[in-house]
DNA sequence: GCGACAG
DNA sequence: ATCTTGTCGC
């Protein structure tokens, strides 16, 4: 897939002054607003998709309906796994990897300039052409308003979506704790995020919830590039067959340690 | 100065 | 992210 805006691309060699200015940059060319080549409201996974299971795989885009790459990384020693996965009507139709050396080690706020080089590497591996990309990470939850989902979809020019385990900055509107599954509330800046406060950069989601006794932790889903909160949130809703995450996202995430385990 | 901090 | 056994619950 080709490389659009090659001046963003995140150089791991830039001092953090220079990283934090692309960022700004980057921030400033993201659309923070609707703008897919898809009705988000036809989007929907009914059940987990499988690894490999007979007859579900079939190879190269076949439909109308949007491919959806999930992306993950894996570790070892010094190098990064990068995994995409990509998937239409319910089905893998395309995986792609790449094994890239580590520049520089894992900075808050800086994320994009460790991994976003070997993820955008593993884009480059792949053939199908993508509607939207789920990141495993942060897009607008970010200081400077410029995530990884952020970075790379501004630089692929391609609508993305962050999802992140854990809140990177903002604050939610309402407590998070024990929520029921499908509740949300907003992620809005405030003195660590560079926007007006209150802006809403993004939504605390609870995906999935157990009936009693242990908790899960919501999601915190912002959008990438081309895309709205609100429909980041749904989107995310839509991908998660009954787990945590998304299945593109959980997808991905196999890949790349499946390919980890490869290496040795 | 202190605390917080995606993967 | 990664290093890792057992364990609780449907």
């Amino acid at each position: 897939m080709a490389l659009d805006r090659p001046e963003f691309r995140p150089d791991p060699a830039l001092s953090r002054d220079a990283m934090e200015t692309l960022q700004r940059d980057i921030a400033d060319a993201a659309t923070f607003a609707d703008d897919l080549p898809f009705d988000p409201d036809t989007v929907a996974v009914d059940g987990p998709v499988e690894a490999d299971a007979s007859g579900t795989e079939r190879l190269g885009a076949s439909s109308d309906a949007p491919v959806i790459v999930g992306v993950d990384q894996a570790f070892l020693d010094d190098r990064a796994v990068s995994a995409i996965v990509a998937i239409q009507d319910g089905a893998v139709i395309e995986r792609a990897h790449a094994v890239t050396p580590l520049e520089i080690p894992y900075i808050p706020g800086l994320l994009a300039f460790r991994e976003g080089g070997p993820i955008l590497a593993a884009f480059e591996t792949l053939s199908v052409e993508p509607d939207l990309a789920v990141f495993d990470g942060s897009g607008r939850i970010h200081f400077r308003q410029a995530g990884i989902a952020t970075h790379v979809g501004v630089a692929l020019d391609l609508p993305s979506i962050g999802v992140a385990k854990k809140l990177l900055c903002g604050e939610p509107a309402e407590p998070v704790d024990d929520r029921p599954a499908g509740w949300s509330t907003p992620i809005e800046a405030d003195g660590t995020v560079e926007a007006p406060d209150s802006t809403v950069i993004g939504y605390a989601y609870q995906s999935r919830q157990w009936d009693r006794d242990q908790s899960i932790n919501p999601l915190y889903v912002s959008p990438g590039h081309r895309v709205s909160a609100a429909t980041t949130r749904d989107l995310v809703d839509a991908l998660c067959a009954g787990y945590k995450l998304p299945e593109p996202t959980r997808l991905a995430d196999r890949n790349a340690d499946d390919t980890k385990a490869a290496l040795g």
